[in-house]
DNA sequence: CTGAAAGCGCTTACAG
DNA sequence: CTGAAAGCGCTTACAG
């Protein structure tokens, strides 16, 4: 069998509750015998029982990762190594650990977190994704349990801890810097409505249309899924209307790509014959052809602050709630063109 | 406080054994009993304790999972969420859930292993990765802790199971591609060789070139690492040897598109001046231009099977060992030319 | 088919 | 500054 507590404590003439505070570096213990102790511990290589010691301090020491099933979020990919690799840091500087749920539909995610609280599997939760009505949200809520979100919340904002992006002010910006390189005429390819990073894009898209007085046609505004699922052909049916936009406002670089290739199809060209603007700005957008404007969201900074957000709260379960939009850089490439207004 | 197995048991006329039986679903527990049971379980919305539980069964129903520090793997990022979703899908199915690690340093990823096997945190690893001399293999090999690695060990390889492509094969594959198409002079962009992939497809390379005759030159050979640092001054001067490649066989898509855009730079053009093949086929690398020629290696595949391989070795320790290599694709796109030979 | 009891390996008031 | 003892919430031979 392993080596114990026990064994530790008999090789250096103490009680398991000495070694126990020597592990806990509890400053009631001299020195001299932490040094005893632990020369002990290290000459029979003792390491702590996880599991025992979590049962008798009833804490785990890990925080649970949840992330969207997979399918349903296009850009959670590339997005998804940046904000674990931001948790990691910062809960690795509490030596905390990381549980990742590995459900695949809404439902076993949310049996998940239930049975990872009823369970206390972990000490608190960062849920990857705000989606709207959610009921592992709920449940987190009204368990009380510690957590965070990635996102801004679709209900109860003011009694949630999140992190997420300006969403709406960023697709009004952007929305913005199209209409000042003379753009009139702006199309938005949004993601699923079920996101609540979705709505607010929309939002904030509608919203800056209305500001700068443009042009809104409901045959502006189409999801990704569409596109995933009909190929070209929404895009030639956008670009076939009456009054075809000059700028597309696309919600991920990836799907931008798409609608770039779809667009190639149809012999329009990025930049020539029409712009487009992009959020998340992938590590490869820089490299590739046309290089893509794109709204860089800081997705380190969401990983690193959720579990920053999070740590607080259970070391601190009264601590006040805490929201806090992550700074957001557009990269200007080259995906863009300056429109020449005759007459404006 | 939460329910215990205690309260149940009371509600439910019989003792805890009997809850922790019915809990387990023993067969030798009457259906009646077992009927009464779970009604309590679930009206007093009980949910074992996943501490408590694995402290006394001496396991942890959950896996280790290791990447290597992600600065160092260029091909990390897109690798990452894939091959996750490959071990989720394995791990979920047995009802095993997934501890991420989060080192940072070579030496943190040590430290945080030896506690995970010697604290009984999970009762298996996966290693993400296969490194030359790599200490934490080593220890887990000592150790005779049941683990799983994705990639080729660099020793032992008759002793550790693992999953892996036919990295020499692929690049051989790759390089035979090309010289079917006509191409005689063919460089080779390789990753970091601390990495066994990457040592893999640079012998692959080579041998496919003694075994097609061709031209070798160590000018030939890159670390992608000089293109991190230099920036397009190794693919200058690759370019202005006496005798160009004609064709590039990258280790990466990502490390690909890099290399396209600097040759661009130079004024090169892709497929038209020169061609090249990489390996890991990212989902984006269709949309973009040139759409990219590119091995498929099978990512998800790759995480499943690894963590089918440990299922195996936790439930029987005494499994054989198991390597299989994960079939590959060449998936065809636009980035090679067919040069047409004269006079042969 | 079910229960009483010991035990998993720790932590933590309590006492001194 | 340190120890004896109870307890964390389960599981599992053992006995019947």
């Amino acid at each position: 069998m392993a080596i114990t507590i026990i064994d530790v404590a008999k090789e250096a003439n103490v009680s398991p509750a000495t070694v126990s505070r020597v592990i806990a570096d509890n400053p009631r213990i001299s020195e001299q015998t932490k040094r005893k102790v632990r020369e002990v511990m290290e000459r029979l290589e003792y390491h702590p029982n996880f599991q025992a010691r979590n049962l008798a301090a009833k804490s785990t020491k890990t925080v649970g990762v949840i992330m969207s099933n997979s399918t349903s979020l296009a850009f959670q990919n590339p997005f998804f190594p940046e904000v674990i690799r931001g948790i990691c840091t910062s809960a690795h500087a509490s030596k905390y650990g990381i549980y990742l749920s590995t459900g695949g539909s809404e439902e076993e995610i949310y049996q998940e977190v239930v049975s990872m609280v009823q369970g206390r599997k972990v000490d608190g939760i960062i849920l990857l994704y705000s989606r709207v009505n959610d009921r592992t949200m709920a449940f987190l809520k009204d368990a009380k349990f510690p957590f965070t979100m990635v996102g801004r919340p679709y209900k109860y904002e003011d009694e949630i801890t999140y992190i997420d992006n300006d969403n709406q002010k960023i697709a009004h910006d952007v929305v913005e810097y199209l209409f000042n390189l003379g753009h009139r005429q702006i199309a938005f390819i949004g993601g699923n409505l079920e996101f609540v990073v979705s709505k607010d894009r929309l939002e904030g898209y509608q919203q800056a249309l209305i500001d700068t007085g443009l042009f809104y046609s409901d045959a502006y505004f189409i999801h990704d899924e569409a596109i995933k699922a009909t190929g070209n052909k929404s895009i030639k049916e956008l670009m076939q209307l009456e009054v075809p936009p000059t700028a597309i406002v696309a919600h991920d670089d990836l799907v931008a790509y798409e609608i770039i290739r779809y667009l190639e199809e149809l012999s329009i060209q990025v930049p020539k014959d029409i712009s487009i603007v992009s959020f998340n700005n992938h590590s490869l957008s820089a490299y590739v052809k046309p290089p893509l404007t794109s709204v860089d969201i800081s997705i380190f900074e969401l990983g690193f602050q959720s579990a920053n957000f999070l740590l607080e709260k259970i070391i601190d379960p009264k601590a006040p709630v805490k929201h806090h939009f992550v700074p957001t850089t557009l990269i200007e490439r080259d995906s863009c063109g300056n429109i020449k207004m005759v007459g404006e």
